[in-house]
This record gives C-alpha cells, structure tokens and sequence, in this order.
RNA sequence: GGAGGGGUUCCCGAGCGGUCAAAGGGGACAGACUGUAAAUUUGUUGGCUCUGCCUUCGAAGGUUCGAAUCCUUCCCCCUCCA
C-alpha cells in the first residue's frame, strides 16, 4: 500500500488528527507506534458506541502498529470529570481484575490479542508519592484547565467543580508520558485530556504524540450519545435477535451514521447504497445488511441469518417465534387475575402497570386481545401471553 | 466566618394551608398508521386485594379538622463576600 493510501485509510472515520504531519513522520520512522487508548475500568460492557474507536485500533494494528489497551483502573477511582458524580466508590482489585478480563473477552472480537498489550495505569499512578503528585500538578494552570470546554461551561453556570476533577487530565496525560506513546486516540470529549498528554509528555522530554479524536456515537435516539445508563445502546453480547431488533428500530437518518462508523464497508460501496435507496430502495432492506454484518462480527453468519429470518417471521408476517422464553408461575389458589400473571411472569412491572396496558389494548393471549381487565386465569392454563409488541412469553399456570 | 438561594414524582420544572397522586414540558410506554423507520395522531406515566384504599413532595418532630404548602431541629447542594 502506498503512504498516502495507508495515511487515507487511517484517516476515514476520525474527527481530528492533531498534528497529521507528526504522524506522517512518525509513520515513515518504519517502526511500530504505539498507540494508547485508555479505557474506564468501572463499565466493562461494551456497546457498539466503544468499537468505533476499536475499529481504528484494529485498523493500526493490521498496519504493524503496538496498541496499548489501557484500563484506567487509578484514573477510575478518581471519577471522570462529567460534573455528574464527585467521587467514585473505590474498585478492589478483585474487580478491575475480573472486569479487565470481561473487557479483553470483548474487545478480542475485534482486536487481535497477540497484537495488544494491556497495561494499568495503577501500575506506576499508585507508586506516586504526594510530592510527586504535587509536582505533577504544577505543570498545568487552573486557567488552563478552565480552557476545557466543560469545566468552563459548569465555571460560568454556576456548576461545582471539585478539585480532584482537575487532576483526571494530569493522570491521564501522565499515563501517556510513563508508555511513551506515539499516537493516542479517544472520543471528541477526551480531546482536552489527551492534548494534556501532549504537553506533559514535551515537559517531561519526550516526542508529543499524535492526538486522534474519534466521533461519539449516537444511540438509538439518534439525539444522546450511546451509553448503557441512557438504555439506546446496542450491546455488544447481546443476542442476535435483540441486536436485530436493536437495528431495525434505528431510523434511516440514523442508520446511515451507523454505516459510516461501524461498518468495514468501504465508502464506495455505502456511497451506492445511499443512490439505490433515493433510487426507491426499501432502506429498511439496507438495514437488514447493517444489522447482518454486526451480528456476523460480533456472533456468526449463521446466527445473523437465523436473527433476520426470525424478523421476517415475527414482524413482517406477524407470527410469534418459536423460542418463546417460558414463563412458569405458581398460584395458591384455582385461579388468579390476569393483571396479577402479568406481573408475576415479568411482564409487567407492577399490577397497576398490567391494569393500564390491559386498558390500552396492549395485552394479548394467544393473540386475542384482552378486553375484561378483572379477567381471571385458572390453574393448569399454559398460554403465549403478549404485552405490547416486544415483550412477550409461554406462560405456565400451576 | 458572614450574606443569600435551593432540595417536588424518570428528568426539567410549577405549586406555597383544603378542589394535589401534585400544572406544563421532556423522556418513556401503549393504541392507530407503517418498514419494530421518520412524521402524524390518541392515550398512559406512585402502589395495591383498583371505580375504592394506601404511601409520596430532603429527614425527623410539631401546629391544624386538614400540610408539598406554616413552625422547630437536622442533613445535603449552590452562589457571593472574606
């Protein structure tokens, strides 16, 4: 591949590449970078939102590159500056153990493991003696540090700022100069920090790194950005069918977003996509490929033909799917109101939830829709019981 | 240390003695329409042994026939001055 092609390639999808002519020189040293990307010990379910920038990882590492997969497990217990949380409950190691190798059973999917080095930022932050700390703190400004866009949005609003949410870029910008890295990468909003690791890395000697900034990924709002606490996450172990159905939901505008960040398609070729659907293609069909490929990414082929097909069967031809999860419940007496089955079977979250869906018309058995609301169901009745158009299950009565 | 502002249901935010399970908006959910898209539209959005009852408005006490609303103490948050 030609320089320049290599540079294109490495270039499709980011934000910003700060500065692309040090990376240019770095490329054309012929020696493996090392490219660090930091990681929050504290939420070790990856959703697709996170493999964007896994997919640029992995892109430098078929190049030859050294990636560095680091878990901040010190920075974690600092608590990242989002304004929303002051301090963070301390992990044990214990569990930045145990969520590091969730972590690496994820992202191997994606990464290739003999090509990635793990590493702790513990390793060297929790030798640090308070006078270094101290040191380290001297080399960045408060006014500095009100630069970064949300600490001086919360300055102006009123907004608390605690003092240890200064620190977080200085630690971060530290673990840069302790790998020595070449290139470090993150979401738009880590463009601060990983610029601090710049200028930490020249105070302390050593050739800056070349800071790329990947795009955030919307969820599947398409307003908030994807993240497990908002629920508009597509998961990485989630099942075929869900990350299917996930998919579908996403709206067109949307899906095109999803094409260029997660996709191993090439341009061109999502470029045709686009023509053929102004062209008068169902773009739910051009979904159906989206949802195809990540579910061959991150399951099989295989289970992404059985996910679309059980699509097809559940939604477009209206039928119910054949692994039903069952339900059994016991009941006292000989028979029980249905609000109370719903509830009991999980369907519901509380009697007052299964009144209301009953009244809107969103309660089936056996495809029938219920009307009585004080309907009663007797023992001994085993019956596919449906609330609204997700949430469904084979529900026994003993 | 001083002065002031504030804590309301998932979120924002009204209410400031009864008509308050608490306006309005957002979000979410359900129905219609669809392509499990968008847009539109109708409705719901504390719990329960459900046309009634029970528990909610930072916490605990108190006043009152009656409190989210008044009083007391406490906890928490923010701003300004020093």
């Amino acid at each position: 591949m030609q320089s320049s092609d290599i540079l294109n390639e490495l270039e499709r999808g980011t934000e910003e590449i700060l500065v692309k002519s040090e990376l240019v020189n770095k490329l054309n040293k012929g020696r493996p970078l090392r490219i660090k990307v930091g990681f929050d010990p504290t939420a070790p379910d990856l959703h697709v939102g996170h493999t964007v920038i896994i997919n640029k990882m992995r892109q430098f590492q078929e190049l030859g590159h050294q990636v560095i997969f680091l878990i901040g497990d010190f920075t974690g217990r600092i608590g990242d500056p989002t304004g929303k949380s002051a301090t963070r409950p301390p992990l044990t190691e214990e569990q930045v153990n145990q969520n590091a190798t969730t972590y690496k059973e994820q992202v191997f999917k994606i990464l290739d493991p003999e090509k990635t080095e793990v590493a702790f930022n513990s390793t060297w932050m929790a030798k640090m003696s308070s006078a270094e700390m101290i040191q380290l703190a001297a080399k960045q400004t408060v006014a500095r540090m009100l630069e970064r866009d949300d600490f001086s949005k919360r300055y102006k609003s009123n907004q608390p700022i605690a003092i240890h949410e200064f620190l977080y870029p200085l630690v971060q910008g530290y673990d840069s100069v302790a790998l020595r890295a070449d290139v470090e990468m993150g979401g738009t909003d880590q463009k601060f920090n990983l610029l601090v690791g710049r200028e930490l890395q020249r105070m302390y000697g050593q050739e800056q790194q070349v800071v790329i900034t990947l795009p955030l990924l919307e969820g599947l709002d398409g307003v908030n950005k994807m993240s497990k606490s908002l629920g508009n996450y597509i998961g990485i172990t989630d099942a075929p069918n869900d990350m299917f159905g996930k998919v579908m939901s996403v709206s067109d505008e949307l899906m095109w977003r999803y094409f260029d960040l997660l996709s191993f398609r090439p341009l061109s070729e999502i470029k045709k996509l686009r023509q053929e659907v102004v062209d008068g293609f169902n773009p739910r069909d051009v979904k159906f490929l989206l949802a195809e490929e990540l579910i061959t990414r991150f399951h099989n082929k295989a289970a992404a033909a059985a996910a679309q097909e059980d699509f097809i069967t559940r939604f477009q031809k209206g039928t119910l799917p054949d692994d039903l999860p069952e339900v059994s419940i016991e009941i006292g007496s000989v028979h029980l109101p249905i609000a109370n089955i719903l509830k009991n079977a999980g369907l519901v979250e509380s009697t007052s939830e299964a009144f209301r869906m009953i009244q809107q018309g969103g309660v089936k058995i056996d495809g029938n829709k219920v009307e009585d609301r004080n309907l009663l169901i007797s023992k001994g009745t085993i019956a596919v019981i449906q609330v609204g158009k997700r949430k469904f299950a084979k529900v026994t009565i003993k």
